[in-house]
RNA sequence: GUGGAUGUAGCUCAGUUGGUUAGAGCGCUAGUUUGUGGCACUAGAGGCCGUGGGUUCGAGUCCCAUCUUCCACCCCA
């Protein structure tokens, strides 16, 4: 039996309501914030994952499905999403589009890593980025509005943690405090650190091996080495977001990884179940580095898988599954034909109504309409339609009234 | 990439120290005297026992490999 690759997954109709509420909510936030929805390919040349997401990261390093095309050109499925709207930020001269552009995707993403719980190989993103504004409002703005999207998802036991890795200025002089603190310890450190030490000194803090960690415990952090600019933009966000009454910790650990990151990042975590659910942050570079004019940004992106998972735990008994408003059954072939027209006027009319297509028996075709939960049924046979008239029973009561066999008389029926 | 578990019907799982035509519940289809669902009863369909090798007179059961799924590390959403 062919099965599905590795870490996919198939979305079945028993799920996707879910995914279409969630999704819906959440759209309708950001525009609610203004963003407007961008679209982009699955695939962009690997240079633009190299350069813009960076190739120390492991995420280039080891979990980018690249392949040489037809043409021998080096594809890569994206990884993540927001290299690719950079790319067409400066490919379509956004930069000249009013100020501050403020975009959102629902994207699939593709990384090879090992599977494991919120975890695939295939999984989706909805992300936000705001292009054009260094100030600390936009951190602010975009920040709220995650913190929006968790609650009004009702997802409990989220929370917020936000750092400042700095800019260039502030970050070089941190490297340099963290390299001479690590310096002669570096043998006591694991591999991947050693590795590390050189080109992405500030990954170390992230890492979880025991050893790495206890070494870690008193690292300079970060925060003490931010530039006059970045201190003010940090605690300026942080004044806000206390006016606003929205909770957060201060973690000097997050440094994310990817390498565009500046000055703000934070991650909503996921306490009960140990991942992060929203990640994102301020890349005031990116764009620059990949051939744009110098523009200030930030963004983030929600896992889509986890946010289900978690909304699926809390609310999925909220959510109504769509059910048809009326079932028509019929008795025999003249009474077939009329069932089908009025079924048909129905749906002209934008009602959900169900009817048989298996010929099956009248028997058959009222245990259909209870198993897909129809809330109305009404029986065609000889008499009805020598009278036009029926009875329409209430699947749930189980009571039944007379109605006239016109469409627009049943669907006023079953509105009301 | 590393470590641990797992795989029998659409789903959840039984399957004795290796021994005839591999089972149950749920679900699905049909029927229970023919124009009314849910309940009950009856019957039916549906399995290369993950895949490929091996041991054996004989393998769902034992051995090896491989793949999948799940969990942890790493990393990330």
């Amino acid at each position: 039996m062919i099965q599905r690759p590795k870490g996919t997954k198939d979305i079945l109709p028993d799920e996707i309501y879910l995914w279409q509420y969630v999704e819906k909510k959440i759209e309708e936030i950001m525009s609610l914030y203004g963003f407007k929805e961008i679209r982009t390919p699955v695939f962009e040349s690997t240079e633009l994952f190299l350069r813009g997401v960076g190739d120390t990261t492991d995420v280039v390093q080891k979990e980018m499905y690249t392949f040489d095309d037809k043409g021998g050109r080096s594809i890569t499925l994206r990884p993540e999403g927001t290299a690719g709207i950079v790319r067409a930020f400066i490919e379509n001269g956004m930069a000249s589009w009013p100020s501050p552009l403020k975009l959102f995707y629902n994207m699939a993403m593709y990384r090879y890593e090992n599977v494991q719980k919120g975890r695939l190989r295939e999984f989706h993103q909805i992300g936000a980025e705001v292009f054009g504004t260094d100030s600390y409002l936009a951190d602010f703005e975009i920040v709220e509005m995650a913190n929006r999207i968790i609650n009004d998802l009702n997802l409990p036991n989220i929370v917020l943690e936000i750092n400042s890795i700095g800019c260039k200025e502030c970050r070089g002089k941190y490297q340099e405090a963290l390299k001479s603190f690590i310096g002669s310890k570096i043998d006591e450190y694991c591999d991947t650190c050693k590795s590390r030490f050189e080109k992405n000194t500030m990954r170390i803090l992230d890492c979880k091996e025991k050893k790495c960690k206890e070494n870690n415990a008193n690292a300079p952090s970060i925060i003490d080495y931010l530039c006059e600019n970045c201190k003010t933009h940090f605690i300026n966000l942080q004044k806000l977001l206390d006016n606003s009454n929205i909770k957060y910790k201060i973690n000097p650990r997050i440094v994310r990884g990817l390498d565009y990151y500046t000055k703000t990042v934070f991650e909503f975590v996921s306490e009960e179940e140990g991942y992060t659910i929203i990640g994102g942050g301020r890349y005031d570079y990116l764009i620059k580095e990949l051939g744009g004019q110098d523009t200030s940004a930030i963004g983030f992106a929600i896992g889509m898988e986890r946010v289900i998972e978690l909304f699926k735990k809390y609310n999925l008994d909220k959510l109504e599954k769509s059910r048809p408003e009326l079932y028509i059954a019929y008795i025999d072939d003249a009474s077939c034909n009329f069932a089908n027209k009025l079924k048909f006027n129905l749906r002209q009319l934008g009602i959900y109504v169900e009817g048989d297509i298996l010929q099956r028996s009248l028997k058959a075709q009222l245990k259909y309409a209870d198993k897909i939960n129809a809330k109305y049924v009404i029986v065609i046979g000889e008499n009805e339609i020598k009278d036009n008239y029926a009875q329409i029973k209430n699947m749930q009561t189980g009571n039944s009234d007379k109605i006239k066999l016109d469409e627009n008389i049943i669907k006023q029926y079953i509105k009301k």
